[in-house]
RNA sequence: CGGGAUGUAGCGCAGCUUGGUAGCGCACCUCGCUUGGGACGAGGGGGUCGCACGUUCGAAUCGUGUCAUCCCGACCA
């Protein structure tokens, strides 16, 4: 590709509204550009980029035995009826009505179509088990785009759904796709890790998400791993072993004590000369509308989302402060916040299991400026009877499967893969005959990579000042060839002469034959990512021209007859090292 | 949906308070000059100032409404 013929338009200021460092690369290279709110139109550059990574997921999926097919975006109302989930998906859904005023949905996911495409295309265990994939525009309508590419109303994903005659085989399969996972984003030179989750919404027993770990602030979660073993979780569902720490307040008697204006564990810690974790804390939830208290030592921090499962909510958020006072009015105190406790509230009370060693501490008694210290439980207080894990594992506590300690970093989720059984095979009755003439409904899987968030994904972890740095695997252009002045005859022959051989050997090459200065070429070649760049210039006086590593920095000048070699073989270890 | 902000050339912004010929930098076009890290000089093209209504002799500027975009949150994962 000759640069002057390349569509693509880099721009030297961050566009303002390009908040994370995938978006603003992405935008100033020349990779994409908005058409409207989370939805991009990919550049060549950047289509480059998402075709090599399908590739590797074709391989890799193809390898592991499935097929690739291709359903419609546009999908029926009548099969979201079947599942359940026109009404279940919520706004996500993107629903658009055609000239005959039937409704249709813009495919969030497949799982509707590709049931009822097997129901109707298999009726035996013998054609058993199939897994299919596609690599699709995805749309969600998302509340707020934003983040780029991360996180789009249109993007582009695989999907992969399994289907087996029985546990056993969703198991496998469900193990195939791990194995493939783990390769696929290997090959893209991205480091990931399993990461239990949630099934969630979509339903299943058991599922996990593909998480880079980026270190920078720009990913989406906070992801909690072990440093010994392979544990590695969501924060919002992290668990964690709590290393020790002093738990009794060595109060020599149980009573109430004057606290003026002591609201906060910081102020308590000072006032009576006692660490947070001598303290229970009470914080006071609404969830559906209900008042719930939660118990946790004061140096914690209650996770919400765990809050909310253990008390099957399905809205949680933390109470104001009129609606503290009225609670406590309601129970016969007239308590600000600061100065709550358990004690006489009447309502549903989840203790975190922090609490559980707490001796002689300290807990609000509902009434201000009074704090009761020396507490213990069974004593002056009951401890709650639904005791649960609700608070937020941080680094430096210890791994709960292993002797480790966890760590904290930010993540991207790439990939995930769900356990769905029969939650979808059960209602839209997609069956098939098993040994014994038996019906019985699918066992499935599904399995899905966002290709186009992998792409950011990649940039998030490989970026410097200067621009991308892509892996050799995902660069749209293995190298770039800049010959530094295009008048300068001499040059330029040496240049296209290079650029000649390189094409022949199958490497990707941009020649940059742009009459422009240098400077503005290097720059370009920075900000673009393209892994090897041949500079063809002053050092061709001495026979030689220069190899650039855009990931290292390493320079080797060669001469100019060996530069094709030195190049094929820097490609080609780049390619296996990943 | 709650809170905050912004819409002026492809991008980044000024102008608006105090109404009177729409500006700057980058990018683009022409010529000259320059060629190892985003040069320089001269000339040039490009804007119904998001949209609508209103106030006014006159609106980018004032008022009302509306649409869009972005940020924080909620949501999602």
């Amino acid at each position: 590709m000759r640069m002057t013929n390349l569509f693509f338009a880099t721009l030297r200021e961050t566009p303002s509204d390009a908040e994370v460092v995938s978006h603003q690369l992405m935008l100033r290279a020349g990779y994409i550009r908005k058409l409207t709110s989370g939805v991009y139109t990919y550049m060549p550059l950047m289509w480059k980029v998402l075709k090599k990574i399908s590739n590797i997921i074709r391989e890799e999926m193809d390898a592991a035995g499935a097929q690739e097919l291709l359903m419609p975006i546009l999908q029926p109302e009548e099969l979201w009826e079947e599942s359940g989930r026109w009404q279940a998906y919520g706004k996500e859904l993107m629903r658009v009505q055609d000239r005959h005023g039937r409704m249709n949905a813009l495919g969030p996911t497949h799982e509707e179509i590709i049931t009822a495409l097997v129901r109707d295309e298999i009726k035996s265990y013998r054609q058993l088990p199939v897994n299919l994939y596609q690599i699709q525009d995805k749309f969600r309508d998302e509340i707020r785009p934003r983040f780029g590419v991360l996180r789009g109303r249109e993007f582009l994903m695989k999907d992969a759904y399994s289907f087996d005659t029985s546990e056993e085989g969703l198991e496998t399969s469900y193990q195939k796709m791990s194995e493939a996972y783990t390769r696929i984003f290997k090959r893209c030179g991205l480091e990931t890790r399993m990461v239990r989750s949630d099934s969630g919404a979509i339903g299943g027993s058991v599922s996990h998400e593909f998480m880079v770990l980026t270190k920078t602030a720009s990913g989406e979660n906070d992801v909690l791993y072990c440093d010994t073993c392979t544990y590695a979780a969501n924060s919002n569902r992290a668990e964690s072993v709590m290393p020790p720490a002093q738990t009794d307040g060595k109060f020599s008697e149980a009573k109430e004590a004057e606290t003026p204006g002591v609201k906060s564990i910081e102020d308590l810690t000072k006032f009576f000369g006692i660490e947070p974790s001598c303290i229970c804390k009470t914080l006071v939830y609404i969830a559906d509308n209900k008042p719930v208290l939660a118990l946790i030592r004061g140096d914690r921090t209650v996770e919400e989302i765990k809050l909310k499962n253990v008390i099957n909510a399905n809205e949680i958020r933390i109470a104001g402060n009129a609606e503290i006072e009225e609670l406590t009015q309601k129970f016969g105190f007239n308590a600000q916040p600061g100065f709550i406790g358990p004690k006489g509230i009447d309502v549903q009370i989840v203790g975190d299991e922090s609490i559980k060693e707490l001796k002689n501490f300290v807990i609000g008694i509902n009434v201000t400026n009074k704090h009761f210290v020396g507490a213990n439980w069974g004593a002056e207080f009951n401890l709650p009877k639904k005791i649960a894990d609700i608070r937020l594992a941080l680094a430096g506590d210890f791994c709960s499967e292993c002797d480790g300690k966890l760590e904290i970093t930010k993540g991207i989720e790439v990939g995930n893969i769900f356990k769905l059984g029969t939650k979808y095979s059960e209602k839209m009755k997609a069956n098939f005959t098993d040994e014994n003439g038996k019906e019985k409904p699918f066992i499935m899987g599904c399995y899905g990579i966002g290709v186009s968030r992998t792409a950011a994904a990649a940039i998030e972890r490989y970026h410097d000042k200067d621009g991308i740095q892509w892996n050799m695997a995902i660069a749209p252009y293995h190298a770039v060839i800049v010959p530094v002045n295009v008048k300068d005859e001499f040059q330029m022959g040496i240049a296209e002469e290079l650029y000649k051989r390189l094409i022949e050997k199958n490497i990707e090459t941009v020649i940059d034959d742009r009459d422009e200065r240098p400077g503005v070429k290097f720059k370009d070649a920075d900000l673009i990512g393209f892994p090897v760049r041949i500079t063809a210039g002053k050092t061709l006086s001495e026979g030689m021209v220069e190899i650039k590593l855009r990931s290292t920095g390493e320079m080797f000048k060669v001469l100019k007859d060996e530069a094709v070699s030195k190049v094929v073989e820097l490609i080609k270890q780049e390619l296996c090292g990943s």
